[in-house]
DNA sequence: TCAAGATCCTAACGAATTGTAACAGAGGCA
DNA sequence: TGCCTCTGTTACAATTCGTTAGGATCTTGA
């Protein structure tokens, strides 16, 4: 498992520096941005695990930005801001903001408030190798899903490693790049349909309908989605 | 499903009183407790979602408490203390807080910290994914529309983004440029046609007549409104 | 009321993204 | 060796969604 991912995005170097410095001695790996703009170029290649936000950037608004990534990446964004008005704090963490530190501001406690973050964000270590979902069981141990009428199907390694990985994670937007750094697949060339197809195969053995996938949902542009309430046992 | 509850621990009435009143209007469930006993005590039999904690109590040091709420209960903690200094603050946070707040406070600032945090704690699948409007209800978690007359119509999630925000806001005026910050358009560029064919497409699916639309309206020079009465569940 | 200009609608197009059948290489096993 | 399974690659089909462009609709001012 590789260390958690913060990203920074603020205009001023200096700040930049004085956190990617604390956070990089508390044991995280940082990158920084200057601008919105870089930052969402970046996004589509990596999945931090907690994003800081400076709410006065240059090149746009940031409140959108941290809409999005609320929602749509399922990332924990912390702002940073120079405002201190109740409202202010109020709107951002109305948009979908976990926290929200105002300037100026000690490194050691965003480290402090980065860390709680990652603490509930991070899945929870699922020891169990037996989920139910949807009628089926799987059965990671021995490489197999059956479904409550009968059905008896076995899966591959790499098809049980995207099924695990849907299932520690249900309903909740897993992007491209998530999988592939979790996955451990090989560099995100656009050529590479390795994901695709896994995700494929693993749709039939589900007895998904290809026209309209229920349980593995695809978001054009952004990821999969895995639909359906999961109960792990053992 | 039930309204969230909220605990409240703290040993002044008035405080108990104002956060309380704040919260119910906000829609949320209170409990207040004046000691930490009786609050472990209430503990037993019910779970609340987010309990509220003022460090500085007479009977023992709440600390303790709060490492034990975020450790074994799994609840979502909000620190309330007097105590600014920074290493309060991080000594709270490692202790598995999930948020500091400083006295004073404005309620308005403690409400908005709690939705947060329930938005998070919560699973994904009790947030608004179900509404109904006008003999449809959308399944966002499905990205399906059915009428009460049979029709079922599948949506994008392109499509389904200017939904949620149209039904998230219903008789609301939501100007053009609101719906590019949320939805996160290109440059504001006037010969961005992008948040119109969207609409277009979404009065398609729910059958408007495109001369007449009763659903979302068009306001000229100013941006759309949505006519229908929603209701949220799930 | 009418004309001009601004704004909006939407069919059609095309670039980007995703699905999947078919193929090929790697490795296991009798 | 011959056969089977697993899994990435290729190639092409299908889908999504922004852009374009021309026409429709609205507002304003004379």
């Amino acid at each position: 498992m590789t260390l958690p991912l913060v990203t920074i995005l603020d205009d001023e170097p200096a700040i930049r520096s004085i956190l990617a410095d604390a956070l990089q001695e508390a044991g995280f790996r940082t990158m920084g941005f200057a601008r919105a703009t870089e930052f969402e170029a970046a996004l589509k290649s990596t999945t931090p695990d907690v994003c800081l936000v400076d709410l006065g950037l240059p090149d746009r608004d940031g409140l959108g930005l941290v809409h999005r990534l609320a929602l749509e990446q399922g990332a924990a964004v912390i702002i940073i801001s120079g405002r201190a008005q109740v409202q202010d704090r109020i709107t951002g963490l109305e948009l979908g903001a976990d926290d929200y530190i105002i300037k100026p501001f000690a490194p050691s406690e965003v480290v402090a408030r980065v860390r709680a973050r990652i603490r509930k964000t991070r899945p929870p270590e699922t020891q169990g190798n037996t989920a139910d979902f949807a009628g089926w069981t799987a059965h990671f141990n021995r490489y197999a899903l059956t479904h409550s009428d009968g059905r008896d199907v076995s899966f591959s390694h790499a098809e049980g490693e995207v099924l695990r990985l849907f299932l520690e994670r249900p309903k909740r937007l897993i992007s491209r790049a998530m999988m592939q750094e979790i996955l451990g697949g090989a560099a995100e060339d656009s050529f590479d349909r390795a994901m695709d197809v896994r995700i494929s195969r693993l749709r039939t053995k589900l007895g998904e309908d290809p026209k309209n996938p229920t349980l593995i949902k695809t978001i054009y542009g952004a990821g999969y989605i895995f639909l359906g309430d999961v109960g792990w046992r053992g």
